[in-house]
DNA sequence: CTGAAAGCGCTTACAG
DNA sequence: CTGAAAGCGCTTACAG
């Protein structure tokens, strides 16, 4: 006769099919809740994977079904995003997880150290196979990632459009409305010369909001002045840099349009050190509503948008571009522009005179 | 004959070897560097995989090994963690990348669900084996993460102390260095009623702030008094909060500590909508140094200390304490107190005059 | 120095 | 409804 016994070693389903005196293949259908299986043995099942703490060794799954039930989300931690890190990932991650849920998939975030090249690290990740589908984000314009995710036919989905391979899956933030309802509301209040502050990097945000920002101008018959476009690091110490260039402009805006949601808080300070008061000598208008920008005196006018509702917007489009899941999700959208809501804030509520 | 061209599929080893025409068993230990492999036949070899792209599927590795070669690191996506983000980890991650690439490990983020139990999160993700070792951090007053970790006979290593289990290996910052210097500087300059924030949570380093806080005014001989603990959320929208009840206070406080970086932030903000001024009508002293809070006017006494370093002490704690690794590291302490430099501001530059 | 073979822990056709 | 067996991709004793 056979121990019953607890198992010393409770390792893998072999230990856990010997103490229930039946065998690994009836455990296994039983634990994955296959049809096929007597109400009473699953119910045994359970209670003993319960009670012994048994949770199938992922290795040993992934190997058999091809899949890890892993979806990846690449980060990067460049001594950039270290030092100006918001709170976007975290924010759009409780959407994706709860999305990722209802197939028991879990989310891992991938952070690529900041001395190894974004895609080598990729290659890395997926070619190891750790993952079944990943998440990139801040894209370039030109982006090797997408050429490698397409021709590796491994699932993906972009935050933030590019220049690069075909048709990909990709939702971004709608930087060309928020580049248009700030230059119009700027133009109806009398603004003329209106500066935007862009990435000094290759990111292809700054690309569409500049050229966003352009069209914007037109629109309402101002010409287009590439001096008015401030180059910096998207950081509070950028928009303290921005700040400063600014000021050194000879005929100096009477507005300027920020695109990162943390550039206030330096652009504010630079302000003020000069006696500057925004709202009431320069209009300012933030980008992303955040905690930290709340706290700015006085108020910032800037846009509004939920992290979480992206996260489930971006995880359903994953989902749909992957075989498993597709049918699913049939009416995803590939490409999404996700739409911001204006804040009013006291930073652009002045008018400016008209000029003579 | 065989056919040698480029296989259409390069999936496995076993094409690999075909391509190559040897054995599998070769091209492994080519590929994993081992010794008894003719320098010819590797070079061969390492060519074929670089030109195929072939890189080893981590679960078979794992499956044969027992081990994942990854090492988690656990973050809380909760609400207030999302909304205050800041970039703790973000900077403690270089570091231990740093670490882990000695070694070919690689680290991945687990952040648990907002809507699931760490512990069982926590759980479900060792059981599962996609890790090797863990590294958790928030650690709480009694953390059962810990007992389960050190049941399960799992390497980890914790940010943050805690009563739980016995003699874990945790890293944590100075809250008594901290506590100390700043009551010593604010004792210095006369003041007596002293405020402090602490965290509404049962994270740890709330007990051991207060506590060091209450040995730091029995030091200069000022009683400890109840209601100069202000209990509030760790987050700018906390020291909005923790303003206002510093306001209410009947006798009002004339320095107050704060416990997290950005909640001085909220703090600045309530207080100059009454009118009071930091660094002139009440003295401030902030936490850990952060971008955001570097902006602030006056500028903010507060202490600096480097994540990376951090990040690399707490990454090398770990490899201490995995089988594999650990005589690698001998002299690696067990717990550490993480020291924090003072920075000097402006917001606590100033004398009170003696109380007659 | 290389090859053939075992086996890591699991899931899943296939029999019965 | 259950069991026996194959096999996922790899690494590693073991022979030779």
């Amino acid at each position: 006769m056979r121990t019953k016994g607890k198992p010393s070693s409770m390792r893998g389903i072999r230990q856990l099919a010997e103490h229930l005196d039946i065998s690994i293949g009836t455990v296994s259908r039983a634990l994955n809740g296959k049809p096929d299986v007597n109400e009473e043995t699953r119910r045994r099942v359970l209670a003993a994977a319960e009670e012994l703490g048994y949770v199938a060794n992922q290795s040993g799954r992934s190997l058999r079904q091809g899949e890890t039930k892993v979806i990846g989300l690449m980060i990067e931690s460049s001594q950039e995003a270290v030092e100006n890190a918001d709170n976007f990932f975290l924010g759009v991650t409780s959407g994706l997880q709860h999305v990722f849920a209802r197939h028991k998939l879990d989310l891992l975030m991938l952070p690529c150290p900041s001395d190894e090249d974004p895609c080598e690290y990729l290659k890395r990740m997926v070619a190891r196979r750790v993952v079944d589908a990943m998440i990139i984000s801040n894209t370039q314009r030109i982006d090797r990632r997408i050429d490698l995710l397409s021709r590796a036919r491994i699932p993906f989905a972009a935050v933030g459009r590019s220049l690069s391979a075909g048709n990909f899956p990709w939702i971004d933030l709608d930087f060309e409305g928020v580049a248009e309802r700030a230059v119009e509301r700027l133009a109806a209040r009398g603004h003329r010369r209106i500066a935007i502050t862009a990435p000094s990097s290759e990111v292809n945000l700054g690309y569409v909001f500049v050229e966003s920002y352009r069209r914007a101008l037109e629109k309402h018959g101002i010409p287009f002045n590439p001096s008015l476009v401030i180059r910096v690091k998207s950081s509070e110490q950028g928009g303290y840099q921005a700040a400063h260039e600014l000021l050194l402009l000879e005929d100096r805006p009477t507005a300027v349009v920020l695109i990162y949601e943390l550039m206030a808080i330096g652009l504010y300070r630079r302000m003020m050190e000069s006696g500057i008061v925004p709202g009431r000598d320069l209009a300012v208008i933030g980008f992303r509503d955040a905690p930290r920008a709340r706290f700015l005196q006085p108020s910032l006018s800037c846009f509004r948008m939920s992290l979480y509702d992206l996260g489930i917007a971006l995880g359903e489009m994953l989902l749909a571009n992957m075989p498993a899941y597709r049918e699913l999700y049939p009416d995803c959208g590939r490409n999404i522009i996700w739409p911001l809501e204006l804040v009013q804030g006291e930073s652009d509520a002045f008018e400016i005179e008209a000029m003579v």
